[in-house]
DNA sequence: GCCTGTGAAGCTATTCACAGCT
DNA sequence: AGCTGTGAATAGCTTCACAGGC
């Protein structure tokens, strides 16, 4: 399959979780109105991420709720599951880990990691908690190969670079720096206090 | 001044944060590729985005760091500060506040709201929080312009209406579902799992 | 009539490349 | 030489608009 940008991956995985609604109303069908209506794009915009990953509809019916949600399975989930590790169970790690837990069944936070003692061993909402020395050795075990950080800024380089060390090709990156990776590393900034500040500045001045 | 692209505004909040670096080394200019670096971007974004928003640079010595920092903050800061409403005080709730608390003195988390009673009356890291029932009257007495959502997805839409209704026109919103608001007002989605889903996506099949 | 599929057009954002300054 | 400031070129993304099918 041709090259899918990150902005149609990550639509698709909110059109997947929107067909949830779908599902819950028993509906067979959805048009790319309504999906575009949920998402808050357009019409266009639906079909479009739809082709390319090669989903088909049928004119004037739609598309079939079940198969959309299979189709992009296919797309976006490693066939056999992926494990993904967490580095950093503060308050934001923490909500990670409850927000992420018995949602996507593909994608399992399977290792923890954190420098503090009283949390090293324990387990937290299933996910057993490792000391950050021991990142190499598990990650490499259990062939994790996406990795979240949720340590202070200070520390975000050196656990990326341990990360990718190990085999971690995928990294959702919360601490407020720009990792310094390889090419072939993904990263996503979840910016938190970049995003205030924008949402501040358009608050003031509006977005028209 | 000209209207300024949301990921304008994104990089200039970047730049002023990761100028710091260069006050603690005592630096008194910057140039383009060096904050590029820093940033990960490329020195022709550094040099545009500051050229729009009027930051003056000197050739062959690049730009005065404390006058970059003092001009972005012209930009993004509102002149008396601006106040802002958190709502939810989950685990994600408190990670927020914990990360905002005394980093942007601009923006103030000034009140926090919840429906757990064991949470109402209380404080947390010296912010007040009240039930979500007083959010018309505590947001408009206070001015408060600016919204962070951090609620379960089922009541976020809720949540959203009753933030604008008492004159917000900022959100950032953590809740994985896109809300419906007027064009006035502008929000800016974490989604955490879409974010996951996407680094686990590029994981495997690579960025290039 | 309603909806998909898609080439083409349009738009926005980024990068190039170079004149001009120090 | 080194760096800024910026018009022009490019690349990437989104929307239009309409042919085709049910």
């Amino acid at each position: 399959m041709a090259a899918i940008s990150d902005k149609t991956i990550g639509r698709l995985s909110l059109y997947r979780r929107l067909l949830a609604v779908f599902i819950a109303d028993d509906r067979d069908t959805v048009c790319s109105r309504e999906l575009a209506e949920l998402a808050r794009g357009t019409p266009a915009q639906v079909r479009r991420d739809l082709m390319i990953v090669g989903c088909p509809g049928r004119p004037s019916q739609g598309y079939d709720v079940r198969q959309l949600i299979e189709r992009i399975g296919t797309v976006l989930d490693a066939p056999d599951g992926e494990n993904v590790a967490l580095v950093g169970i503060g308050n934001l790690g923490r909500a990670v880990l409850t927000y992420l837990a018995g949602r996507r069944p593909n994608l399992t936070v399977a290792a923890a990691f954190d420098i503090d003692p009283q949390k090293i061993n324990h387990a937290f909402r299933g996910c057993p908690c490792w000391s950050v020395e021991q990142i190499p050795r598990v990650v490499r075990e259990r062939g994790i190969r996406v990795g979240i950080i949720a340590v202070p800024a200070a520390n975000a380089q050196a656990i990326a670079e341990a990360l990718v060390a190990a085999g971690v090709r995928g990294l959702l990156n919360f601490a407020p720096v720009r990792l310094h990776v390889p090419d072939n590393v993904f990263t996503v900034d979840m910016d938190i206090s970049m995003s205030l500040e924008t949402a501040a500045y358009f608050a003031r001045f509006g977005n028209a």
